[in-house]
DNA sequence: CGGGATCCCGGATGATACTG
DNA sequence: CAGTATCATCCGGGATCCCG
């Protein structure tokens, strides 16, 4: 993957590196983390992650939702609103990140 | 990574990026597991691993004990003896995984 | 056996410009 | 506002060759 995301489904049926692989993208785990507080339009999410490109914050988007984490609700107005939450699926991550965070606090405060 | 594997310091100073930074390689997670269950030699993870070149599992170990995660430990006999295993703070990266996998299980069921 | 040195490619991401 | 299209770039990782 570079960087890290890992879009590619090879015959490796290890369970982990499912999990690596949908949310291992450069901006996924912070993307999940903003969407954890609550569903947030895409200029907002733009705004907090802070230095991501429209492109690539669309395509992350797109990756989580075919995935089934995220959901993505187009009010069809002018101007364009569109608002994204987590799915049920998506919310049960958040123990997932818990883990990962504490153990990256002890990692970090190791130096 | 091709991304994938995030080696930037870049400074995000999010927990759960660091985390992700030091086992987001494309082989690390699997490498983890596998140490997990005991120390390693060099070719014993090469043959494991399946499809790993040596120049990858070099550089990933390497950055694994860069991190404190895995310790390496040569015999310096000819013919080359090295083991590799985790540390204790590697050993710690156990109830991350195991929460990984329980996700990647229920996502891979969702099929 | 356990790597290091090189060469190389593909995918991931950014920058920029444009649009409904 | 919320994207898409295109071009440019960077980097992880594979392939191959070589060595102590």
């Amino acid at each position: 993957m570079g960087a890290g995301a890992k879009s590619k489904q090879k015959g490796v049926a290890c369970p982990v590196e499912t999990t690596l692989r949908v949310i291992g993208g450069r901006w996924k785990v912070l993307i999940i983390h903003f969407l954890l507080t609550g569903t947030m339009r895409f200029g907002e999410l733009t705004r907090s992650l802070g230095g991501i490109s429209a492109r690539t914050l669309s395509k992350q988007l797109r990756e989580l939702e075919a995935d089934g984490v995220v959901a993505r609700k187009d009010f069809g107005e002018i101007p364009p609103k569109v608002e994204y939450s987590l799915t049920p699926l998506g919310k049960t991550l958040e123990p997932v990140l818990r883990s990962m965070e504490a153990w990256g606090v002890v990692v970090e405060r190791r130096r």
